[in-house]
RNA sequence: GGGCGCAUGGCUCAGUUGGUUAGAGCGCCGCGUUCACAUCGCGGAGACCGCUGGUUCGAGUCCAGCUGCGCCCACCA
């Protein structure tokens, strides 16, 4: 093994070979129980970033982790088309060729999107690949497969046929750059420093003006009317007048509607039902026809004065506002904070617009969806999310499902010139009402989402039945951002439940957002991002994994720089190291392994073989609470802070001994035990490193029950053994260790050197711990680097000596000459000082009357102890004190 | 406007159900190249746990209010 780790001389190799023994396949026909995952499908719009590395490493420390655990795993890997996301990146690459989608026309433009797809498809398998992520390759879907096609086609078909969708006029939301229909969820709204217009309209008649306030005066030249409030008593004399609409030459009427504030701004407000949803609203109650100013690109259109003809609407709005100011018809203008939409795919503002578009009603598909969450048989974690579900559950509006692009599903309608529409899974040959062959598709294609929130089912063969979608639909867990909790995860359950009656998945783990080191967003545009592939490079794909999975507390935002992953890097190179070492240690070919009998077991052994159970115990619950870091730390606490530090080191005295022979056996067993064991534990975690050192292992040690299988994934995952946690040997540990710490922090405070030895007494506070620090001097005097170590409650302290107190236990370093007097004395008032401060805040609580009668026994027992236990200290270290001066 | 979250040593954060002396990593200071590891070892300094009240024998932990950030949702022009 050499001397440091290098990920990037294993990683390719192993993940070829896992993949070459088809250790990630899943078998629908396997007895064992399943567990199944889908991934979040990366969108072929470009290559994964840190958020996508965060996402698929939990699925793949599930995924592994079951896998170990006797389950038959599949985890379903996949891309999303993405619709307007890819449709956008390729128009940008055909726009720096002087092209648009226009010149290619349909057919030649979805051929380039099609390229665009290839391309990046297979980046994008080859980052997860290089992920780790054991996904069952040879499952890999596709949105815009054959299969999936189909089941949007039937999805909506069934839809349809069940009323469940419609088509009709409505405002919905317009990205005028996409040129496309959005749903509610696809405008962001931010809110913006705008301004208010208060705008004065003269009467007819010529006896003045009423003003009415809008943040879009561009819109005027759609105003159809004046809306005011019936109980407004300030409009109940002008309301009968007329209004000469500015600049446009009609002439329009008020009306009264109880929507309108007679709060806000004058109380009167300009109704333009064609640019803006509420006024759609009160056009539709008041039977006024919509007047459209706009064409899709957001260019002023339709029947507008000439010299508006044309304009951008943000051109159009200062040209407006100059004409009315010319005409002494703007009143005032206000700053104004307001939220905007704005297309969340390319960020442009979005408008209002009237248009033609296909919908699904939602309230029939929310109902058992939301009762899933509400009776808790769909599980968010972190749980706050249930609330923030339920609530966009209950206001659920119906989705816009159509989108005015080329990518995509195109939805499966055809109409006749009959006046037929006809929904059909494929393209009928004639009219079902009239025979005529005259039919027209609608051109139109679907959201994008409306395939993903088949994913579950879809990828594993829906509508079909068959044995794989039997065994391993629905599914257990879902991973994925909370920024399409709604676009997705709400969508997927609603599907599910209608088409296949069950629940999609019961688990949902909502993880965080990547963030740079000041907090943004990491993202393209900010050119905050790092690449996991450079991380890959530098630093090794399971220090990636590790690093940040220990930082990442559930739910909360994650922030990176490239110092980030140092952790896991040393870990790893640590991992390396311990067992470069132990495996050194077996020079004469391969060991047979086994755990040395009870009375063979010496006290460091039960002291790691006891902390081993814990660490498994914790493992366990960490895991299956989705409490990634907590297992990240568990295991790094355990492999470094007591494998290496203590338990190694311990061992090292039976490793470099010649006399007995079966002592560095035993030692070699049980290090080959708690190695696999640990590497057992990690391997969900850090795969290839976990997978490299196996294989070492098991080149030179063969193990019954322990070292049991070809690969590491394919090994048990370790189980507790409870008869092995023994409170009494830790304890006896904490004070071992807690006695060499202060032997060492003497020698360090003395600026003593490593070569000096020197010699220590311990006064042990009891006979029982006497026996026990007794038979642990040579420990001692290895961890403390000492020549002699003499523990014995009738010991002589040493005349002149470093010292300190633990537990009772007063431990004395005599080092001839070495020990600074000024030094000891100011360690130890100081440390006084601490135990007095502490004794006084104890006595205090003790002589509470309302703690010793209300507090539960054992709690005052406790702190009784304590007290005594600091009064033994303070009095050890006090007498030390004066001794010295 | 409604909802949610966060505030703990210089930095980034852990801290499950309230109960020993509040932890870790990084950074900092000192010592060290002792035959696994300087991507290392040993030791150390550093925290009135945002503020104010409350509940409790006991609060970083529960409740209320406040302050400052962040996120989600929202058709008052």
């Amino acid at each position: 093994m050499e001397k440091q780790y290098n990920p990037s001389d294993v990683e390719e190799r192993l993940y070829a070979h896992w993949m070459k023994q088809g250790y990630f396949r899943a078998g629908e026909s396997s007895a064992k129980p399943k567990y199944s995952i889908v991934i979040p499908p990366p969108n072929v719009t470009g290559v994964l970033h840190m958020g996508h590395a965060l996402n698929n490493t939990i699925q793949d420390i599930l995924i592994r982790h079951k896998r170990m655990k006797g389950f038959e795993v599949m985890w379903m890997p996949g891309t999303d088309h993405a619709g307007i996301a890819t449709q956008n990146v390729v128009e940008r690459r055909l726009a720096k060729e002087k092209k648009n989608r226009h010149i290619l026309g349909r057919e030649a433009f979805i051929k380039e999107v099609w390229k665009w797809k290839e391309e990046y498809h297979a980046t994008i398998t080859n980052q997860l690949k290089k992920l780790g992520s054991s996904c069952d390759w040879s499952r890999e879907r596709f949105t815009m497969d054959d299969g999936l096609s189909l089941a949007v086609r039937r999805v909506f078909v069934k839809l349809y046929n069940d009323g469940l969708i419609y088509r009709g006029k409505y405002i919905i939301n317009w990205c005028p750059r996409c040129e496309t229909a959005l749903s509610d969820e696809e405008a962001e709204h931010k809110e913006l420093n705008g301004k208010l217009y208060h705008l004065r309209y003269p009467y007819e008649d010529g006896s003045g003006y009423v003003v009415v306030a809008t943040t879009r005066p561009e819109t005027m030249l759609g105003d159809v009317a004046v809306a005011v409030n019936p109980t407004d008593e300030r409009y109940t004399c002008i309301k009968a007048k007329k209004i000469n609409l500015p600049l446009t030459g009609r002439v329009i009427p008020f009306i009264e509607d109880g929507f309108v504030d007679k709060e806000f701004g004058t109380g009167a407000v300009k109704v333009t039902p064609a640019h803006d949803p509420n006024d759609f609203g009160m056009g539709q109650r008041h039977n006024l026809v919509p007047i459209m100013v706009m064409d899709g690109s957001g260019k002023m259109a339709g029947d507008i004065p000439e010299k508006y003809k044309g304009m951008g609407r943000f051109d159009c709005r200062k040209a407006i506002i100059e004409d009315l100011e010319a005409a002494g018809l703007v009143e005032k203008i206000e700053e104004h904070k307001h939220a905007v939409g704005h297309c969340y795919r390319c960020d442009t503002v979005v408008e209002p617009y009237y248009s033609d578009q296909w919908f699904v009603k939602m309230k029939p598909l929310a109902e058992p969806a939301l009762a899933a969450a509400v009776n808790d048989e769909i599980r968010f974690y972190p749980a706050r999310y249930k609330k923030t579900y339920i609530d966009w559950m209950e206001n659920i509006r119906d989705w816009c499902i159509s989108r005015q692009i080329w990518w995509g599903h195109r939805i499966p309608v055809w109409y006749c010139s009959c006046g037929q529409v006809i929904a059909d899974e494929e393209a009928p040959g004639k009219c079902t009402h009239c025979g005529s062959t005259n039919l027209r598709q609608d051109e139109d294609v679907l959201d994008t989402w409306f395939s993903s929130w088949l994913w579950p089912f879809s990828t594993m063969g829906w509508p079909e039945d068959n044995n794989f979608i039997k065994k391993f639909f629905p599914t257990d867990t879902l991973a994925t951002a909370p920024e399409i909790l709604f676009f997705w995860v709400a969508r997927m359950i609603m599907a599910s439940c209608h088409f296949t009656g069950k629940l999609p998945f019961t688990d949902v783990i909502l993880h965080g957002t990547v963030r740079d080191k000041t907090g943004r967003k990491m993202s393209k545009s900010l050119g905050n991002t790092i690449d996991p592939l450079e991380i890959i490079r530098d630093y090794g794909t399971d220090a990636l994994r590790f690093s940040m999975i220990m930082i990442t507390a559930q739910g909360s935002d994650v922030f990176l720089g490239k110092d980030t992953f140092d952790i896991g890097r040393n870990f790893a190179n640590k991992l390396w190291n311990a067992s470069r070492f132990l495996l050194g240690n077996i020079n004469d070919g391969a060991v047979k392994g086994a755990l040395p009998p009870a009375d063979r077991l010496k006290a460091e052994d039960k002291w790691i073989l006891s902390k081993l159970q814990r660490v498994i115990k914790n493992m366990d619950s960490a895991v299956s609470t989705f409490r990634f870091n907590e297992a990240c730390h568990t295991m790094y606490d355990f492999a470094w802070g007591e494998f290496c530090d203590w338990y190694i080191e311990a061992k090292k005295a039976d490793f470099y001994q010649e006399d007995d022979p079966q002592l560095k056996a035993d030692a070699l067993s049980l290090c080959g035990y708690l190695l696999a064991s640990l590497l057992k534990l990690l391997h969900p975690i850090m795969p290839f490193i976990t997978e490299e050192i196996w294989s070492h292992l098991r080149a030179k040690m063969t193990f019954d029950g322990v070292i049991d299988a070809e690969s590491i994934m394919l090994a048990k995952y370790p189980e507790p053994d409870t008869s092995l946690i023994n409170e009494a040997v830790e304890n006896n540990f904490d004070i071992l260790k807690s006695c060499i710490i202060a032997l060492r922090t003497i020698r360090s405070e003395n600026n003593i050197p490593p070569d000096k030895t020197g010699t220590a007494v311990i006064i042990p506070a009891d006979k029982a711990v006497s026996d026990w620090l007794a038979s642990q001097t040579a420990v001692i005097n290895t961890f403390a680097r000492l020549s002699e170590t003499t523990v014995d409650v009738n010991a002589k302290k040493p005349g002149f000596a470093g010292s300190s107190v633990v537990r009772g236990n007063q431990i004395f370093l005599s080092l001839e000459g070495l020990i600074d007097k000024k030094v000891e004395i100011d360690r130890l008032t100081k440390e006084a000082a601490r135990l007095k401060s502490m004794a006084a805040n104890t006595k205090a609580k003790l002589e509470s009357e309302n703690f010793a009668s209300r507090a539960p026994a054992e709690v005052v027992e406790k702190e009784r102890e304590k007290y005594q236990g600091i009064l033994v200290n303070l009095e050890k270290t006090e007498k030390a004190l004066k001794d010295l001066q």
